[in-house]
DNA sequence: ATCTTTTTTGAGCGATCACTCAAATGTGAG
DNA sequence: CTCACATTTGAGTGATCGCTCAAAAAAGAT
């Protein structure tokens, strides 16, 4: 199986996944989405299970890059930060990756399921060391106030985050998102004119 | 089948939906949790979907009432609802219910299963009412500014509830969890203040 | 063109799914 | 105690689950 067909069906499995939910996926509709049989399927990934954690890795290395080369492009970190949170907002965004898989999973296997609820809390994890980099880049640029517990701002990003995904999921419209997302964002926004001021 | 037994049942019934999720729980778990043969689950409830609404219905109202009582019995309605985000750091409170079944079922059905989802919305949005009627008061009591849009504060006040859920559900520790209610009770005591001066 | 190796195929495996129903058991009236 | 009625039971339904593997097809080597 070469590389960009591996890439293909991961992607597949990402967005059919997403839709679904591991446990209302079966095999019939990856193999439909997936345009393979059911031996292929086990040939390239083992495992249902085996092919759902490699979809969440990749799932979680595209989030990954993609708030890296957001942040790469952002006039400042702390411009960065908070357009990525209004990017949701808009329709079209490559940034908008719906309500995060990640999220999804964590929700959907916490108590059973620990082995595809781990991994999802530790990319969680992940991405929130991603936001306490950016934190910590925008706090060096003297955007945020030296004080600030990045840690903890990191955290409450992801919640921002969080909410606003949880928020799409249940279809607010396009003026009630627009406010929602000046209230998550406000809180960034007013500790950077301490750090202004 | 008397009354109080079905309340059992349907408790029994929250319990297991909330741990596994409506697509992992089979009949043969439900058989086990609510110590009924399939023959009478399907008398006292006519299917598995239908169970789990009226799961979804009673969770609905038992959280309904629960933040009415805990509103009635606040000092102030502003009290009553930061005290209610308060009260999910404390372990033992009787208040603090996990992360949310609406929210969980919200997210684990969205594009399919619109069925469960739909109600799942539909409760959430209930409770977004409760939210805003609490706010209202605290508003008419003076604790916030008149010109406050109540609306955009239940969504924002919602909005900090559901990512306060779901960060228990990954597990956070005391001291972190402390100071994260801080970050989200924040803003509404902030806008408490400016109403006080 | 022929042989070897790799990959794909899909019928079919046992297990489990949600669910049914005839028989067994429990209940209340006379 | 008896009988009519209501409820509970659990073995069993067809369907579908995740998954396997012998055979067929494709790809590579010489």
């Amino acid at each position: 199986m070469p590389a960009y067909d591996r890439d293909a069906a991961l992607e597949a499995a990402i967005r059919l996944f997403w839709a679904k939910g591991y446990h209302a996926t079966s095999l019939k509709d990856l193999e439909n989405a997936l345009n393979m049989r059911p031996g292929s399927i086990y040939a390239a990934f083992k495992s249902k299970q085996a092919l759902f954690l490699a979809a969440m890795e990749r799932y979680f290395e595209k989030m990954q890059a993609g708030f890296r080369a957001h942040m790469a492009e952002a006039a400042s970190p702390l411009h960065g930060l908070t357009s990525f949170l209004r990017a949701y907002a808009e329709d079209g965004s490559s940034v908008r990756v719906h309500a995060c898989l990640l999220l999804k999973t964590l929700l959907e296997a916490t108590t059973t399921d620990s082995e595809i609820a781990d991994p999802a809390r530790d990319y969680l994890d992940r991405m929130k060391g991603e936001f306490e980099a950016g934190l910590s880049a925008a706090q060096a640029a003297g955007e945020f106030p030296d004080a600030a517990d990045t840690a903890r701002l990191a955290r409450r990003y992801q919640a921002a985050l969080t909410s606003l995904q949880v928020e799409l999921q249940r279809g607010l419209s396009g003026e009630e998102l627009a406010g929602f997302v000046e209230d998550l964002v406000e809180p960034f926004d007013r500790l950077a004119e301490e750090a202004a001021s």
